[in-house]
DNA sequence: CTTGAACCTGAAGTGGCTAGAGATCGTATG
DNA sequence: CATACGATCTCTAGCCACTTCAGGTTCAAG
């Protein structure tokens, strides 16, 4: 067992650095060649070896992913980050463009939503009534509230 | 020019379909090839050539879809819709689980947004006051709603 | 020194299409 | 009947953000 908690942020394997920032190592590889995070130094056997700069990167880069972020918009996010000075305006823009892009989401699933509210309720599961309501309305555009005569 | 509204609807080629559901042609193709659609009779020069029975499923295939109905899920309530009588049940069951799981993704979305908000709030894009907080809010996890001390 | 978990690379698969290349078909005109 | 040109054909690759796999190498505990 490796001494994890305590103080290898020195220099710490990949499965280390999964371990505390939750990102799978997988992923870890992925976003290094996709060029979010940096070419870590090596061991003398080719595996990765991280400090603590790489952890408080890739938590950054975690946190944007978990809030929906898309891996461009973190890499303008980092680029900013990374050249402080130049940044707020355009890290507002980001930020503001990504919240207009998950309100319409929200909205649109509402819809989707009510839509399939009614059209579960018109059969509720017993075999008797229904041969099947579901069915029926999915085929039968004209019943929803959408147009199409 | 093709005699399109009227009726056609015997022997339609590809575009004809596309135009009467609103799909496009690449997607009824591709609609095809992973067994949503059967394979159309085609003609002496090797076209497809689609009746009725496929503006039918194709609008029940396309309705489906937008209500964010996986693939997978189509298929199975379109094998119940061919087979009538063992359906309702399943129907039922396939839309709930459907409905569950956008009402959790609504829920999700609705935390993204409010963290958001606070996020873009707390820098207004005025360069002056701000270096820049957003970029320390995504840096700093411990600022927002979730754990991690 | 042996074992076995962790690590390595590179390629392919996921979903649900979309886009492009390059060839062929079908039909409204001249 | 010939021509032009839009519609259609097949096949392949690309998109996003990973995930999975195969087959090998390294590291560290006992």
């Amino acid at each position: 067992m490796q001494m994890d908690a305590k103080n290898l942020a020195r220099v710490m394997p990949i499965g280390s650095l999964s371990d505390r920032t939750g990102v799978k190592v997988e992923t870890i590889r992925y976003y290094e060649q996709v060029g979010l995070l940096p070419q870590p130094e090596r061991s003398e056997g080719n595996q990765r070896r991280y400090g603590r700069a790489h952890v408080e990167r890739l938590a950054f880069i975690k946190h944007a992913r978990d809030l929906g972020f898309p891996v461009d918009g973190i890499r303008a996010l980092l680029r900013l980050s990374d050249n402080p000075g130049m940044a707020c305006d355009e890290a507002h823009a980001i930020s503001v463009a990504h919240l207009d892009d998950v309100r319409h989401k929200i909205a649109r699933l509402r819809s989707l939503e009510k839509e399939l509210e009614r059209i579960a309720a018109t059969c509720s599961g017993g075999v008797t009534a229904c041969d099947c309501a579901i069915i029926e309305a999915l085929a039968d555009h004209s019943q929803c509230g959408h147009d199409r005569h």
